[in-house]
RNA sequence: GGAGGGGUGCCCGAGUGGUCAAAGGGAGCAGACUGUAAAUCUGCCGGCGCAAGCCUACAGAGGUUCAAAUCCUCUCCCCUCCA
């Protein structure tokens, strides 16, 4: 038993930032052990993006990993709290969301969440019944037990504070609504994002004062964009959506910058310490070639959210994309009828323009003035190339590198 | 309630009557180099037009002027200080 209490520990608490506090995680596994109880893992989702990233999916591999080790995981919608808009990390208020739009969010949300999770094992609460029957004197009562002061400790709001930058009142409710989930469900365990540090322990907090075990408090680490900068966001187009196309998923590991491969397989891939740690060797100091290291996250990546079937056509996609520069097989297709119309005559201009390769007519001058535009292999240089509309069928115009459409007439 | 400061392109930010589609930076796109890495260098970066040029744009609405991002009036929003 001595061993499987050992493990489980382990496992809880490889990957993550921080671990609040560790010995209380400790005594909790052993008497779930002990009692056969499972621990209640709460991980609150924030509806407001309906689309999940990789950056979601680290917290939701770790909340995998309890549930692979039996344990009850309880996904918190957070439909009403997304109401106000977590504030963590938010350098402004944050747009308030419609509750339709919520529930829409929610919902696309849950399918690509039980891309990693167990959907069958998994609990799925909506905070608003909790918080909803909440009277006034309720929440005076919630409130009272927390101060401006502690709320200005957190470091955004801190930064908001300073800089005059406004702060709703309702923004301070969040922590405390999220800590109430917390009470609601009697949580064991809380995860979340660095980020989320301050919201769980306002939960450990007020379930002190309701008399419960104070949850333990497990965070991650931000996942970097793929630009290896920023944390990987939806807004800011450095992300990996766990829906997008094997070879885009591919395609975009493949072009994260080699300061955060390692950052990849610690915070994404199921690989051992160890494993991660000799591919870390063979970069830092056998002077292997970081690519091929990427190569083998991106398979991995693909791997989990597909199967090694689309993995494999991933990579030979990849490659005969980028390495010998071929064009891929499954190109959007782009009709020019409606552009041809009655002349039969078909100008590069509208070509690009109509299909979205140039978001206008000048980019698509600028595009060919810099000579970044192919079809079938000819590179365009004349901006007022037209060509004949039925001679196209079939060909595939290209911009840059890796955009490409195939005409049909 | 009083006094003051401010709202500029995707973002930051300069610009205080014409030379402003608006400096500079960032982001983005494209080219070279590569490993679709980083770094670097180069070009582009509101729309329409082959072009001349036209249209739209400096919070919103009016106005003054031959001419307004720049001046005036009103409105909306943000911030600061005082109470």
């Amino acid at each position: 038993m001595e061993k499987e209490i050992i493990k489980q520990l382990e496992t809880a608490c490889s990957g993550t930032e921080d671990v609040l506090v560790k010995e209380e995680l400790e005594e909790l596994i052993r008497s779930s052990i002990k009692n056969g109880r499972p621990l209640k893992v709460k991980l609150g989702l924030d509806p407001t993006a309906p689309d999940i990233h990789l950056g979601h999916t680290v917290v939701l591999n770790k909340l995998r990993q309890f549930q692979d080790m039996g344990h009850q995981a309880i996904l918190i919608i957070g439909d009403y709290t997304a109401r106000i808009g977590d504030p963590s990390g938010r350098s402004a208020l944050r747009p308030r969301l419609e509750p339709e739009k919520i529930d829409e969010n929610a919902k696309t949300y849950m399918k690509q969440a039980f891309k990693i999770l167990d959907g069958k094992k998994t609990e799925v609460v909506k905070t608003q019944n909790g918080l909803k029957p909440l009277k006034l004197e309720d929440i005076l009562s919630l409130t009272s037990r927390f101060t401006v002061a502690r709320m200005l400790e957190r470091d955004d709001f801190k930064k908001r504070f300073a800089g005059n930058i406004p702060i709703a009142i309702m923004e301070f409710l969040y922590p405390i609504m999220q800590a109430y989930d917390s009470v609601a469900i009697e949580s064991d365990i809380e995860l979340g994002g660095t980020d989320q540090r301050f919201n769980l322990l306002v939960g450990r907090e007020l379930q002190k004062e309701f008399g419960q075990r104070p949850q333990i408090a497990i965070t991650m680490p931000i996942l970097a964009g793929t630009d290896g900068v920023d944390k990987m966001s939806k807004s800011l187009g450095n992300y990996i959506g766990v829906t997008e196309k094997p070879e885009e998923i591919f395609g975009k590991v493949m072009s994260i910058p080699d300061s955060i491969i390692m950052d990849y397989y610690r915070l994404l891939t199921t690989l051992s310490p160890q494993e991660i740690t000799e591919i870390e060797i063979g970069i830092k100091e056998k002077g292997d070639n970081p690519v091929f290291a990427k190569r083998k996250l991106a398979g991995l990546l693909v791997k989990n959210l597909y199967d090694d079937k689309q993995a494999e056509f991933a990579r030979s996609h990849f490659d005969s994309v980028f390495k010998e520069k071929k064009v891929p097989d499954d190109v959007e297709e782009y009709n020019i009828k409606d552009i041809a119309c009655n002349s039969g005559k078909v100008s590069i201009i509208d070509l690009l323009a109509g299909s979205g390769l140039a978001a206008s007519n000048s980019d698509a001058k600028r595009l060919i003035e810099q000579g970044s535009v192919k079809i079938g292999n000819e590179k365009i240089v004349d901006i007022h190339t037209v060509f004949e509309a039925k001679n196209l069928d079939g060909q595939v115009i290209q911009k840059g590198k890796r955009f490409f459409r195939r005409i049909i007439f």
